[in-house]
DNA sequence: ATTCTAAGCAAGCAATCACTTGCATACAAC
DNA sequence: GTTGTATGCAAGTGATTGCTTGCTTAGAAT
């Protein structure tokens, strides 16, 4: 087990970043945050860099993807169940988020955070549209890539802005479930013609 | 006309905070980029706050949001054209609003740049899409604002991080017109039907 | 010719920051 | 008991940063 003072720094540096950012985030400051005295972070992690870039890798990404099912069964309830999640986990993330991009395009290690959970869950997404296009939910040809982009963009945009211009988006409520559905009806889906199954048995 | 010295200062400075962001910004950067001695910024500015924020103020938000017409006749035509130019517009902004989208939470100041050009961008977004409804193109409850927004989500995280993950997104050339596609799909707007209206006369 | 204004230049100040050094302490292993 | 390891504490270093001061210069207006 990790010894328990380098758990503290660290959590206290991925807070004080998703605050702050990387300039804006001192070794004082963290070492307060985390009741260590400022010598330990240097004694353990050598510089700043190294101690922020570690904690953003253990603090950052708690991608358990979850809730999309392997085989869809009603493509409707399941990806607005995804949706709901998805958005839960980018909103909770969101001041991460928006610094690791603020700070990628200048320390390219920060851009590898993010990345991971994104690959995963893009992958997982896609798995699950191609899933429902095979087993007929939706035509051949359907865009399956896109949409899925497109309701992640949306869940995206949404976490990220929707604290600044609330007035822009639909009710934060709903709008998960809605995004879901207008994906699959963008590819065709017809919820009435796949409704609940059990009744048309 | 306002005088050549107090431009360059703030065409420097809206470059530097896109670049390096409010805390990596520094004076005397601002000073040597705009050619001009660091305490003219003083002088003129007063403080590297009001002289950054001024700089937002008059280069952010070219909001010429264009293109798209008062009454929809191909709606697919229309809002692909309008998608890909808002793509390169928010492209061409993209380390701008990274960077104001990582200070917005601690300098409210910052918001409301961006905040107004998105104000304007969904506005006139969500009045063409109820014109598309209230023509005829698309049903009567279809829900165009969410639809909207998901259009509008869709270029933003394309525009944000395409850069740092190019692989989770479809090729950059179609993305737009496709995603105005979907958007159009997802409200019931069948193509086929309404297609090139001067065959159909 | 005088005055006013905008700008440059040199120097510096006080604060902050990442990081170092030297030394003391506590505790566990042997 | 001795040794080793992890941590605390006090102090400090050199660099950077936002901002100031005092003085000079150039040009336009009067």
């Amino acid at each position: 087990m990790a010894p328990p003072t380098r758990e503290q720094i660290l959590a206290a540096a991925a807070k004080l970043y998703a605050e702050h950012g990387f300039r804006g985030t001192t070794t004082r400051a963290i070492a307060e945050t985390a009741g260590v005295n400022e010598v330990t972070l240097f004694r353990i992690f050598g510089s700043k860099e190294t101690l922020i870039v570690e904690a953003m890798r253990a603090h950052s990404v708690p991608v358990h993807v979850g809730t999309l099912p392997e085989v869809p069964v009603d493509p409707q309830a399941e990806l607005a169940a995804w949706a709901l999640q998805m958005r839960k986990v980018l909103v909770s993330m969101r001041s991460m988020i928006r610094q690791a991009m603020s700070d990628a395009e200048q320390n390219p290690e920060m851009q590898r955070c993010t990345q991971r959970g994104a690959d995963a869950t893009v992958g997982s997404l896609r798995r699950y549209l191609d899933c429902v296009r095979d087993e007929g939910f939706i035509a051949e040809g359907a865009e399956t890539h896109a949409a899925g982009a497109m309701l992640l963009g949306a869940l995206y945009h949404d976490a990220m802005s929707r604290e600044f211009m609330p007035h822009l988006f639909i009710p934060a409520a709903t709008a998960p479930a809605i995004y879901a559905r207008l994906c699959l009806q963008s590819l065709g889906y017809n919820a009435a013609a796949h409704a609940p199954q059990r009744l048309v048995s």
